[in-house]
DNA sequence: TTTGGTGTGGTCTGGA
DNA sequence: TCCAGACCACACC
C-alpha cells in the first residue's frame, strides 16, 4: 500500500450530475469514518459501427464529421477507431468520448438517422455503471486511494489521484439504522403522527405528538417538529446504511409529502442535499446522499420470496418465517381510534417501535447476503438490493462482456420485446408420471445445478452455438443437441457460458472450504451468504437466455439447455430401471426411487456420475420412510402434489392445498392433519374423526373468522378481468368502500351466506360477518381432505358417517339444514 | 418491471 | 340445468 493512500471500504458510487463527469465515491475508513471519494478523470463514451464495406476513406471522413459535431453546444472530446468483439467475431468500430455524461444520449440522439452509421453500442449503460464496470470498482470491497483531501460537514473530501483495489475480504463495522412511521388519516389526506428509529449500536426512540407512558418516547410540539427531529435523530446518529420495509413505496414517500406540506427539506443525508427519489421503470426509489438507504421489502420481493411461504410479503409474516418473530396485532382502525381518542397510546407507541425493531432485525440476516450479491454482482448496495433475477444476472454479463472486450449487445426495443414474447413456447424439464398411493423407502436424488451444469459442460453460450470448428468432422458435430440440429463448440469456452463457469466453479470451492469451518463463525456465515449468492446468479442464467428483455437473449440456448435436461434425467432413470428398481416419480432435475437401503442408492448414484460428463453431477439427497402421491381429476396421480415423511418424522409437502395461499386455514390445516395421521400415525381412522369434527364445527358456525380467509392476488388493473373470479369481487367491494388495491395487491377474503353466485358472496374480511357453511365443506375442507384419502381408496362416505351410509356429503349437508 | 416451461385445480361463462 | 372450455392463480423445478 502507497504510504500516502487510504483504505476505504466503498458504500456507495453515483454519478454527481448529468453534466459533469465526476464520480462520487461514497466510503468508511477502517476507523469508522465517513469519506467522499471524488474523482473526476473519467468520461463517458459509446461505440457506433459503421457500414461494412466503408472505403477508408470514408471512414476517416466520418471519423472528422463526428469529431467536429457540436450538439447542444458539445463537441466529443475524443473520436477514435476501435476493434471489438461481438458474439465472438471482430467488428470495426468508432469509440465516441464525451465530457458530460447526459451528452450519451444528446449525440446518441442526434446521430440515429446518419446513413453511415450501421448500429450504435453500449450507450443505454449507466455512466456510473460505465465507471465501475472499466475502473473494475466493486461495491462492498476496499480501495487504496491517493490525492488532495479537506474535512468539513462532518466527512472529509478526498479528490481521487489513484485508486486501487485491495484484496481484503472483511467488512468494517458498518453502522444501520431502521425507520417507520405511523399515519393517521384527516380528511383526504394521511398524516405522520409518529415515528420510530432503531439502529444496531444501541439506540431506539419514538417521537410522535401526544404523551405516553413510554421511556422511549419523545413527546415533540407538532408533525412538523416531529419531521424535523427526525431529520436531526438521523443526522445525529449518523449510520451508514438505513433500512426500511416498503420505505420506497410508502415511508419516504409520506415523510416527503408531508415534509412538503409543512414546508420543510428533508435532509437527512451526509451532505445538505433533501432526500431524494430516482426513478426505477415504473417507481421511484428513495435515495439519500452519502448513505445507503436498503429497502428490503424489494430484496424480499425480488430475490427471496419464493423461498418463502407467507401468504403476503408483509413485514409481519416475513419477518415471522425468517426470525422467527412477528408484530403484535394492531388494525389500522384501532390506530386510527387509538390516535384520535389518545386512548391506549402506550400499545401505539411500542407497536410502532415494533416495526422498526422487526426490520433491524430482518436486515441483520438478509444485509450479509446483499453484500455479497454486490460483491458478485458488481453493484452498489442501493440497487443490488433492488434488482430482480434477471437484471443481476446482465449486471454481470455487461461487467465480464467489458473484460473479455465483447460489445455489450443494446437491450431489446419494445417492439422486439413483443416480438419475442409472442413466440410459441419451447419444451421444458421432462416430468416422470408419478404412481398413486403410499410408496415405502424412497430414496431422493437430484442433479446439482442442472441447468448451469449443462451450460457449463456443453459449453450452450450464443456464440459457440454452429462454430465453424466443430461442425464438420465426418461424424457431424459431437455437441449436438439431442433431438435438436442444433451443436455448439467444443474448443473455445462462450462468453456467458464461461461466465456461469466462473460462478459454479467458485461456488463449489466455497462449498468445500465450508467443510472445515466452525458452523457458528463469522466465516462461515460469511461464506455461505456469498455461495448463495453465486447460486442465484447461476441458476438466474437459463431463465435470462429465454427472457423477452434480455441483452443476451437467445430463444436457441434455453431450448438446447431443456433437451439437454430431459435427457440427462431420462437417461437416469432408465439406468435405475436398468439396475432394477422402481421409480415413483420425477420432476426435471429429480427422481424417486424404491430402495432398500442407502448402500444401494449409493451404488445407484455411483453407477450414475461415473458416466456423467463434465460438471454433470448426481446428488443422493437421503431417503424417505414413505411417500404420499394423490391423485387428479383425471383420475392418474397428480404431478408436482406429493407429501414425504424421514426417520425423524419430518414432513415434506410439496404442491398440496397445504402450501397454497389461496385456500383457506380451516382446509389447509384439516388437510395437514389428516396427512400427519396417515404418514405419522399410521392412522386413517383419526383422520375420518378430524374431517368430522371440521364439518361439525363448519356447521355449528364455531370457526373463526381468521381461519376462513382466502388470500389470492390482483395480478392485473381490476378492469382488465375478462372473468370476474371471487378475489375481483371482493377487491371491488373493497375500493367502494374507500381502500385502495393496486395491481399486485392480495385480497383476503371470506365466502358469506346468502344468494348468488360464490364471487358475488366474496366479502373482503375485513367486512365479513357470517360465512357460508356449505361452500367451506363442500369446497374446501372436503375436497382438500378427499385428495389425501381418496389416495387410500376412502370415499366421501366414509368421512361422513364412518361408512355406513350412502348419503353424499352434499345431501348430508342439504339435509341438516 | 417483474428470468423460463410444466402442471393442477377452482370458478366463471356461454351454449346446448 | 348441465357441461366443456376459458380464464386465472399458484404451485414445482
Amino acid at each position: 500500500m502507497d504510504e500516502n493512500a487510504t483504505r476505504l471500504f466503498i458504500l456507495d458510487v453515483q454519478q454527481e450530475s448529468p453534466d459533469k463527469p465526476d464520480m462520487h465515491i461514497w466510503c468508511k475508513t477502517e476507523k469508522d469514518e465517513p469519506v467522499l471519494v471524488i474523482d473526476r478523470s473519467f468520461r463517458p463514451y459509446f461505440y457506433v459501427e459503421y457500414a461494412k464495406d466503408t472505403g477508408e476513406k470514408e471512414v476517416g471522413e466520418l471519423q472528422s464529421k463526428l469529431s467536429e459535431l457540436i450538439v447542444d453546444g458539445n463537441k466529443p472530446e475524443k473520436v477514435e477507431l476501435a476493434e471489438k468483439k461481438f458474439y465472438g467475431k471482430k467488428k470495426h468500430l468508432m469509440r465516441i468520448t464525451l465530457t458530460r455524461p447526459v451528452d450519451i444520449t444528446k449525440f446518441s440522439d442526434h446521430i440515429k438517422e446518419w446513413k453511415e452509421i450501421k448500429a450504435k453500442y453500449e450507450h443505454s449503460v449507466t455512466f456510473f455503471r460505465r465507471y465501475m464496470t472499466d475502473r473494475k470498482m466493486i461495491p462492498m470491497t476496499w480501495i487504496d486511494v491517493t490525492g488532495a483531501s479537506d474535512t468539513g460537514n462532518g466527512f472529509s473530501t478526498i479528490y481521487a489521484e489513484s485508486i486501487t483495489s485491495v484484496h481484503e475480504d472483511a467488512y468494517p463495522k458498518l453502522s444501520m439504522m431502521a425507520i417507520d412511521i405511523e399515519l393517521v388519516e384527516e380528511g383526504e389526506l394521511d398524516k405522520v403522527i409518529m415515528v420510530s428509529i432503531k439502529d444496531n449500536r444501541g439506540f431506539k426512540k419514538v417521537i410522535s405528538y401526544k404523551k405516553a407512558d413510554v421511556d422511549f418516547l419523545e413527546v415533540v410540539g407538532d408533525e412538523k417538529e416531529l419531521l424535523k427531529r427526525l431529520c436531526e435523530v438521523v443526522r445525529g446518529r449518523n449510520p451508514d446504511i438505513i433500512v426500511t420495509y416498503n420505505g420506497d413505496r410508502f415511508d419516504f414517500e409520506k415523510i416527503s409529502q408531508r415534509a412538503k406540506v409543512n414546508g420543510l427539506h428533508v435532509v437527512i443525508g451526509r451532505t445538505g442535499n433533501e432526500l431524494k427519489f430516482k426513478k426505477r421503470g415504473k417507481f421511484y426509489s428513495a435515495w439519500i446522499e452519502g448513505r445507503v438507504h436498503v429497502d428490503l421489502y424489494n430484496f424480499v420481493d425480488n430475490i427471496i420470496s419464493d423461498t418463502l411461504s407467507s401468504e403476503s410479503l408483509s413485514l409481519d409474516n416475513v419477518s415471522r418465517e425468517i426470525i422467527g418473530r412477528g408484530k403484535r396485532k394492531m388494525e389500522w382502525e384501532e390506530l386510527q381510534k387509538a390516535w384520535k381518542e389518545s386512548k391506549g397510546l402506550e400499545r401505539l407507541v411500542k407497536y410502532c417501535m415494533t416495526d422498526s425493531e422487526l426490520t433491524v432485525s430482518l436486515a441483520k440476516v438478509l444485509l450479509p447476503q446483499i453484500f455479497e450479491l454486490c460483491r458478485i454482482a458488481g453493484q452498489t448496495l442501493f440497487d443490488a438490493s433492488r434488482l430482480t433475477y434477471s437484471q443481476l444476472i446482465e449486471w454481470l454479463l455487461v461487467r465480464k462482456a467489458y473484460e473479455a472486450d465483447e460489445i455489450i449487445p443494446n437491450r431489446p426495443k419494445y417492439e422486439e420485446m413483443e416480438i419475442r414474447r409472442r413466440a410459441a413456447p419451447y419444451t421444458g424439464g421432462y416430468v416422470y408420471p408419478p404412481k398413486e398411493g403410499i410408496h415405502k423407502k424412497l430414496a431422493l436424488f437430484d442433479f446439482a445445478s442442472l441447468y448451469p451444469s449443462i451450460t457449463i459442460t456443453h459449453n450452450i453460450s450464443p456464440e459457440t452455438l454452429y462454430c465453424q470448428c466443430c461442425g464438420d468432422e465426418e461424424k457431424g458435430p459431437t455437441n449436438k443437441v439431442p433431438g435438436e440440429d442444433y451443436y455448439y463448440c467444443k474448443a473455445h469456452p462462450g462468453f456467458v457460458s464461461g461466465t456461469v463457469k466462473e460462478l459454479i466453479e467458485k461456488r463449489r470451492e466455497l462449498k468445500a472450504s465450508m467443510q472445515e469451518m466452525d458452523e457458528d463463525s463469522d466465516e462461515y456465515k460469511v461464506t455461505n451468504s456469498r455461495q448463495y449468492a453465486l447460486k442465484i446468479l447461476a441458476n438466474a442464467s437459463y431463465g435470462y437466455y429465454g427472457y423477452a428483455g434480455s441483452r443476451w437473449y437467445s430463444r436457441v440456448c434455453a431450448q438446447s439447455i431443456t433437451a439437454w435436461g430431459r435427457y440427462y434425467i431420462q437417461k437416469v432413470i432408465r439406468k435405475a430401471e436398468k439396475m432394477g428398481h422402481e421409480v415413483v416419480y420425477g420432476d426435471t432435475d429429480s427422481l424417486f426411487v424404491k430402495v432398500k437401503s442407502k448402500k444401494e442408492s449409493l451404488e445407484l448414484l455411483d453407477e450414475v456420475n461415473r458416466t456423467l460428463p463434465g460438471a454433470m453431477e448426481l446428488e443422493f439427497q437421503g431417503i424417505y420412510t414413505s411417500g404420499l402421491f394423490v391423485p387428479a381429476k383425471t383420475g392418474l396421480a397428480a404431478k408436482k402434489r406429493y407429501a414425504l415423511i424421514d426417520s425423524d418424522g419430518e414432513i415434506t409437502i410439496r404442491g398440496l392445498e397445504i402450501v397454497r395461499r389461496d385456500w383457506s386455514g380451516i382446509a389447509k390445516d384439516t388437510q395437514e392433519k389428516v396427512l400427519l395421521s396417515i404418514l405419522r400415525d399410521n392412522s386413517p381412522e383419526d383422520a375420518l374423526v378430524t374431517v368430522r369434527r371440521a364439518v361439525q364445527k363448519i356447521e355449528k358456525g364455531k370457526v373463526s373468522m381468521d381461519d376462513l380467509v382466502i388470500h389470492t392476488q390482483i395480478t392485473r388493473p381490476l378492469k382488465e378481468y375478462e372473468q370476474i373470479s371471487p378475489h375481483v369481487v371482493a377487491a371491488r367491494k373493497s375500493i367502494s368502500r374507500g381502500r385502495t388495491v393496486a395491481q399486485g395487491s392480495v385480497i383476503a377474503y371470506v365466502i358469506t351466506k346468502g344468494s348468488g353466485s360464490i364471487s358475488e358472496r366474496a366479502e373482503p374480511s375485513e367486512d365479513a360477518e357470517n360465512y357460508d357453511p356449505e361452500y367451506y365443506i363442500n369446497n374446501q375442507v372436503v375436497p382438500a381432505a378427499m385428495r389425501i384419502l381418496s389416495a387410500l381408496g376412502y370415499t366421501e362416505d366414509d368421512v361422513v358417517s364412518e361408512g355406513e351410509t350412502q348419503y353424499s356429503l352434499q345431501n348430508f349437508v342439504g339435509k341438516k339444514k
